[in-house]
DNA sequence: CCTTCTCCCTGCAAGC
DNA sequence: TGCTTGCAGGGAGAAG
C-alpha cells in the first residue's frame, strides 16, 4: 500500500489516539512479520507512555517514555485500524493490537506480511541501519531542486528508478515517481544525472506538489489502503498516468496515450508526447 | 560504489 | 464455475 502520503495519512491517524495514552497491554498473534519481532517486544511496550507518533520516509516512528521507538513499516500491504469501542473478533492477518489507557484499541493487519518492526533505544535511531541512509524528506527545507540534482550527480539510471531510491529522496514509491515525472514533463528514461538546475527545480516542485495534493486526499487506496478509521483514500481517482496505461494522455494540449513499461522489474506510466 | 536481479507473502483480476 | 497465471504500492541482500 503505503508511500509517503499513505504512511503520512495513517500517522495523522493514529496520532491523537496515541500521543499521550499509555500503552496498557500489547499482543502480538505471531512471531514475525517479515522479520521476526525483538526479543520481548510487547513487554518492552506494555506500561510505555507514547510522546510521539512521527514518519520518516515510509517509516511510522513511535517515540515511548523509555527512550524507546517503536518503528513499523507497512510493507505494501500494512494496515492500522483504531477501535474507540469494544473491537470486533480479530479478522484474518491482524498480527498485532495495543490497547491504551484512554480506551483505544489499534490493530495492525497485514496480509502479505512484507511490513515489518523494530524496537531500539533513541540513541541508536541515527545508526539504523534502515534509517541511516535516507536521503531528505521531500516535504522538508532540505529538499529543492538544487538538492535533488546533487543526489542525481552522476548516477547513469533512469530518473524513474532513482527516484525510487530512498536515498535520493525519501519516501516515494512507484505511484509517486510515475505522478510526478508527468507533471514535470520529464521523461521516465530519461539519465538520472542529466536532471539539472530548472529542470531539477521542476522535478523537486512536482514531487512536492504531487505528495501534499494526496495527503490531502487521504492517500491513494488501490487494493490496501485505509485510513485509521476505516475509510479510504481518495486520491487514486486524481492519477493522470498511474494504472492508465493506453488511456488518452489527460493533458489538455497533447493527444498521445499513456505508455506503460517495466524499469527496473516495476511498471511505469508516463506520456511520450509531454515528457522528455 | 553503482546497478540489476531475485525473493519474501497473500489476494485479486484476468484469461482460459 | 473453477483453475492457472501474472501482477501488486517495498526493500534487503546477493551478484555482477
Amino acid at each position: 500500500m503505503p508511500e509517503l502520503p499513505e504512511v503520512e495519512t495513517v500517522r495523522r491517524g493514529l496520532a491523537p489516539a496515541l500521543e499521550g495514552a499509555v500503552i496498557t497491554d500489547a499482543r502480538l498473534y505471531r512471531a514475525d512479520l517479515r522479520f521476526p519481532f525483538p526479543p520481548d517486544m510487547a513487554a518492552r511496550l506494555i506500561g510505555q507512555r507514547v510522546v510521539s507518533v512521527e514518519r520518516r520516509a515510509k517509516y511510522l516512528l513511535i517515540r515511548l517514555g523509555s527512550d524507546d521507538i517503536l518503528l513499523s513499516h507497512l510493507g505494501m500491504s500494512g494496515r492500522y485500524r483504531i477501535y474507540n469501542e469494544t473491537p470486533p473478533v480479530l479478522e484474518t492477518h491482524d498480527h498485532v493490537e495495543l490497547m491504551t489507557d484512554g480506551g483505544m484499541t489499534i490493530r495492525y493487519n497485514d496480509p502479505r506480511r512484507f511490513g515489518f518492526m523494530d524496537l531500539f533505544s533513541s540513541e541508536a535511531m541515527a545508526s539504523h541501519k534502515l534509517l541511516a541512509d535516507l536521503g531528505p524528506e521531500p516535504l522538508s527545507n532540505a529538499f529543492d531542486g538544487a538538492s535533488l540534482g546533487a543526489a542525481l550527480d552522476g548516477r547513469n539510471t533512469a530518473i524513474k528508478v532513482a527516484l525510487l531510491d530512498q536515498r535520493v529522496v525519501a519516501g516515494i514509491g512507484n505511484i509517486y515517481a510515475s505522478e510526478a515525472l508527468y507533471r514535470a514533463g520529464i521523461s521516465p528514461n530519461r539519465k538520472a544525472r542529466t536532471i539539472k538546475g530548472l529542470r531539477a527545480e521542476r522535478l523537486a516542485t512536482a514531487i512536492r506538489d504531487v505528495l501534499n495534493d494526496a495527503i490531502a486526499a487521504g492517500g491513494s487506496s488501490l487494493r490496501d489502503h485505509r485510513q485509521t478509521s476505516g475509510e479510504l483514500g481518495y486520491f487514486q481517482h486524481n492519477f493522470n498516468v498511474y494504472g492508465r496505461g493506453g488511456e488518452k494522455c489527460p493533458g489538455c494540449d497533447c493527444s498521445g496515450a499513456i505508455r506503460q513499461v517495466v524499469q527496473g522489474g516495476r511498471s511505469t506510466f508516463y506520456c511520450a508526447k509531454r515528457q522528455r
